[in-house]
RNA sequence: CGCGGGGUAGAGCAGUUGGUAGCUCGUCGGGCUCAUAACCCGGAGGCCGGAGGUUCAAGUCCUCCCCCCGCAACCA
């Protein structure tokens, strides 16, 4: 049986441009979606942009625009963003796609249907003037606690955490009018019914997480899960599938992860997949969620409690893959602060190979790291120019100038053919645990193992006095060369792929390749140049 | 007792299950001249924040203490 993976990026909310961090945070998906296929195992790779919500519906209400434009925008950007990072997704789409509507439609009865839905009537704050519920966050008043005017839900000057019921003095933030309170109707998730459930998959999978998902879920199961609401007061949204709720629409939280479902079912009727099968927990599937660590509990606790909702042969996740966050030279990056570097300018000004490259050299897989250009051209220029393709450089026009670039006949070091052969048994462990970073830096390994034995062996040298001795240095190179262009290519595809060409590689994938013991370089030239970092 | 992260060579960091302290940059010296002023080799530089404790053995485990950072909104 063909192993499966899916692999899930977090669904980026279209109400803002896409930075540093995120890229940090679903940059890793794609590698494992890369690795996945050169492995041949069979491959999803699916996210969406997340179109709906309270900030998206705000803004066009101030912006006296359809929240539609917005989102629409945003996702037309990051399309465009993602396209310049060469991520392969099989799919990218959104949470306004008449498919993923009708889809979360579906599921919404099926888990009705399944019990796991009720209807809860109960106060909740209601502005008069404005003509509508309010949630915490629309709502001010005395913090319980410290007595202070804030917001609804956590206090800005305690940092205590209440109901905001417990508050006094209440009015709507966007009227400034006194709140009153009326009976408001929600259908409820009854999410409670899968604590123990959840407990179990928490134990038996929280060896495979990263540390920060094992902390955060333990948080929140410890605390015992509440029941929640499914249903919210908008106009912008998925409809709910349920009669007497015509004039609410489904909360994001729901709404939002089963995205990956409703995407990879998309992908499954597209390529002609059993949607059911492929998500089957039949050992077969490794389902990796790929995302930022404050989105952890929905991908630990909420998506699995709805697969479970649904079907309880379903895989849960197998593999949660959430960054730390990306600072500014030790500042919390924020459009605020003004120190935010957008994907979008990234993408105007560097190669895609360098910025993927430096951001999975120096992943926030455990802690958050600091973000600098200046560090990552260093980066670039070194490892990727100086070393890797440097490399390929001295050896093909060196090959080029003295033989026309027909590549003499010889055989590779058994040294080197043993050290590489570890190297995809090494990398490839490390990339289906999801440790890339650890993994790149395997990378760079290589690429200093191999200019070491390029000055050990002086071909140069050895092309005046010994052709037959050169030929097998030459040989080891390419056959370096070309298992680097293997090697490499789920984190820097743009360079691997040129290299690939030149040696005439009929395509990558993750298997030791053996070059022709003769043949013609084509198209010899240099793989990264330089950037100089003054300018 | 609000929650959480961190303190390892001049700088930036790695150090999964305790077993001779590593990497990149910088610096000093050497080599090579095939190459993108690149590449290779070697040196100097650390009582791993502090104090106790467990252990044959602690950067790694336990306790206490001292510093730094984040916790309105946007948001990975």
């Amino acid at each position: 049986m063909t192993k499966r993976v899916l692999i899930g990026n977090a669904w980026p909310y279209a109400n803002n441009m896409l930075h540093v961090g995120h890229l940090a945070a679903l940059l890793p998906g794609d590698i494992l979606a890369r690795f996945s296929r050169l492995k041949g195992y069979e491959t999803i790779f699916v996210s969406g942009s997340d179109m709906h919500g309270t900030p998206i519906t705000e803004r066009a209400k101030k912006e006296g625009v359809n929240p539609a434009e917005i989102a629409g925008k945003y996702h037309a950007e990051f399309c465009d963003d993602f396209e310049k990072m060469l991520f392969s997704y099989d799919m990218y789409t959104n949470t306004d796609t008449d498919y993923h509507k009708s889809a979360v439609m579906d599921f919404i009865k099926v888990i009705e249907k399944n019990g796991f839905l009720y209807e809860k009537t109960e106060p909740q704050d209601y502005c008069e003037s404005c003509g509508k519920f309010l949630s915490d966050r629309e709502i001010e008043g005395k913090c319980p606690v410290c007595g202070k005017v804030t917001r609804g839900d956590q206090c800005e000057y305690c940092m205590a955490s209440f109901d905001s019921n417990l508050m006094t003095d209440k009015i709507c933030r966007t009227c400034k009018k006194a709140t009153s309170t009326k009976m408001n109707k929600h259908l409820m998730f009854r999410l409670s019914c899968f604590q123990e459930k959840l407990e179990a998959f928490f134990e038996k999978m929280a060896p495979a997480w990263r540390w920060n998902a094992v902390n955060e879920t333990r948080k929140y199961l410890e605390a015992g899960l509440p029941d929640r609401a499914v249903t919210r007061d908008l106009e912008w949204g998925v409809e709910v599938p349920v009669p007497g709720y015509e004039k609410k629409r489904v909360y994001v939280w729901f709404e939002a992860v089963l995205g990956y479902l409703t995407a990879c079912r998309a992908v499954c009727e597209k390529k002609g997949i059993d949607f059911e099968c492929f998500m089957r927990n039949d050992g077969g599937l490794s389902a990796y969620y790929v995302h930022g660590k404050d989105n952890i509990p929905f991908h630990t606790v909420i998506f699995p409690a709805l697969q479970l909702a649904i079907d309880e042969n379903m895989q849960l996740p197998t593999h949660i893959v959430s960054s730390e966050y990306v600072n500014m030279n030790d500042e919390k990056m924020s459009k605020s602060k003004g120190n935010l570097i957008s994907v979008h300018d990234l993408a105007e000004q560097y190669p895609a190979d360098a910025v993927r490259f430096y951001t999975m050299l120096f992943n926030p897989e455990r802690r958050d790291v600091n973000f600098s250009i200046s560090e990552m051209i260093q980066t670039y220029n070194k490892f990727l120019c100086g070393g890797f393709g440097n490399f390929v450089n001295r050896n093909l026009s060196f090959l080029v100038k003295k033989y026309g670039g027909v590549v003499p006949s010889g055989n590779v070091d058994s040294q080197v053919l043993s050290y590489v052969e570890g190297l995809y048994s090494s990398i490839g462990e490390k990339m289906e645990k999801a440790e890339l970073r650890s993994a790149c830096e395997d990378m760079v390994d290589f690429i200093q193992y191999a200019n070491k034995y390029y000055d050990e062996n002086k071909p140069w040298v050895a092309a005046k006095e010994d052709e037959a001795r050169f030929a097998d240095i030459s040989a080891t190179c390419i056959f370096m060369m070309a298992n680097m262009a293997n090697i490499f290519s789920p984190v820097i595809p743009d360079g691997c792929g040129r290299l690939a060409e030149m040696l005439g590689m009929k395509g990558l994938s993750w298997n030791v390749f053996m070059p022709e013991k003769t043949f013609t370089i084509e198209n010899a030239a240099i793989l990264y140049t330089k950037i100089d970092e003054k300018q």
